[in-house]
DNA sequence: AATTTATTTGCAAAATATTGCAATAATGTT
DNA sequence: AACATTATTGCAATATTTTGCAAATAAATT
């Protein structure tokens, strides 16, 4: 068994499921693990993997950030995004809250939609960098470091210079009665405006968030044109909204 | 399981659902508590994400990679920030403008400093997104994709609002008798205001700015205070403007 | 203030790396 | 073909790193 054999058959099995390990490669290969940890060393410095302490792990070929960002997109978030997408036209100006729901669609808009996005969320904007033809309009503000949104009088100024088509909430509880509510003063204060200056609204939901209530009150759910959901519409807990005369998708 | 599997799996986790609990990971890893704190430590040193009593939760849902955007000139970038910390005093509302010297004296304040930072640069809010005593107020409108700033009236009226003790400028073409200019249209109005609304301005710069000129008007020199370069402010090539009165670092 | 819970620190045992060296194999030279 | 030269390999002695544990701190909770 030569050396460029040996390579070939580690490079291999990292490529294979992303990690060997010495002892496993002694054996196989029939050599010690001395040799087997030099080989490594001789593809690691030809940066064709990742030599690590009892073996090695394939060179990843995004960097970490990227690849954490793509496992966010859990299933149900994709459902609803797309969900969203008929509702959206080209000419539009549309609001878009923070919150992943709403990131989740702003990662998927289509790469010839030509919309006006307005949002006081640094992710979507953030999202809609490279995006070709979507114009950005963000809503300055204080900046509230943990959800990484802008809020306060600056913000809601921003939006009352704007009549948006369109304002997409991200999940917040709703209730029939209660009506539309969610855990954060500001950021309530900010949706009120939101829904004040659109022809129409939609929010995101997500079966846990329905028929409940948090601590800050947005407004009456007959202010939703649409609720969108990550199941079908002819769930039972939704009974109560179609009653109400709001469109269940 | 070498360490770099528990790594990528703890990042997993915490990107799937943007928490991980110490206890948890133990058990799914086989390692005790006291190996997955310092996994995570590792990880959160790398910023990939935050360590919290009692686990770990996602680091925020911006993508660094405009925060490392220009990565290049660090060394001089560094001196000028380092000069420019002895401006900062506590309780000062300070405007940045956008660029990658602005973007290096954020990255390089004090843990202790307690300023308003005021901006219209994502990659400025971005690096003190988890700076502990910093207020960030962002000035929000249409958003330039390519510097990743804003720009247009409604940042220039954000500006407005402002009245700031000092005003901290990237590097521009300074010239004697021309004045300060610049490439863009836009980013030369917003300075305009940025000088109108501050008591004192601060210019960076280089030595290969100095003395040369750009398309866009923003002022004449003599609105500047103060311009820091990457030089001994003996060189010759500023003595001009120390006759000009402008104070020279 | 008392109690619980989490973190830090120092430490020792285990696992893994490094280094020097000798034996072997491969290669080149006359 | 015989010889010298060089590279590869395995081994052993010696570092270094990782890991879990326990005691001391620190932080949250009651």
């Amino acid at each position: 068994m030569v050396r460029e054999e040996r390579l070939q058959i580690i490079l291999d099995h990292v490529s294979k499921d992303n990690k060997v390990m010495l002892a496993e490669l002694s054996e196989k290969l029939n050599v010690s693990e001395d040799t087997v940890r030099r080989d490594i060393k001789v593809l690691a410095d030809q940066k064709l993997l990742t030599a690590v302490r009892g073996g090695a792990v394939a060179h990843s070929p995004i960097p970490h950030h990227y690849r954490a960002r793509e496992k966010h997109d859990i299933a149900s978030k994709k459902v609803i995004a797309s969900k969203v997408l008929s509702f959206l036209k080209d000419g539009q100006v549309v609001l878009f809250d923070g919150g992943t729901s709403t990131l989740a669609v702003a990662e998927s808009l289509p790469d010839d939609l030509r919309i006006t996005v307005v949002t006081n969320s640094f992710p979507v904007a953030s999202a809609l960098e490279d995006h070709p033809t979507v114009e950005v309009i963000f809503a300055g503000g204080r900046l509230y470091k943990s959800s990484f949104t802008t809020i306060g009088h600056e913000t809601i100024n921003a939006f009352r210079n704007i009549r948006a088509d369109l304002c997409i909430f991200g999940i917040c509880s709703v209730h029939p009665a209660i009506g539309i509510t969610t855990r954060d003063y500001e950021e309530a204060e900010i949706k009120k405006t939101m829904i004040e200056v659109s022809k129409e609204t939609i929010a995101l939901s997500t079966l846990e968030k329905i028929n409940k209530a948090d601590s800050y009150y947005i407004g009456p759910v007959t202010e939703l044109d649409t609720i969108i959901t990550d199941v079908s519409p002819d769930n039972e807990e939704l009974s109560a909204y179609k009653e109400a005369g709001i469109n269940i998708i």
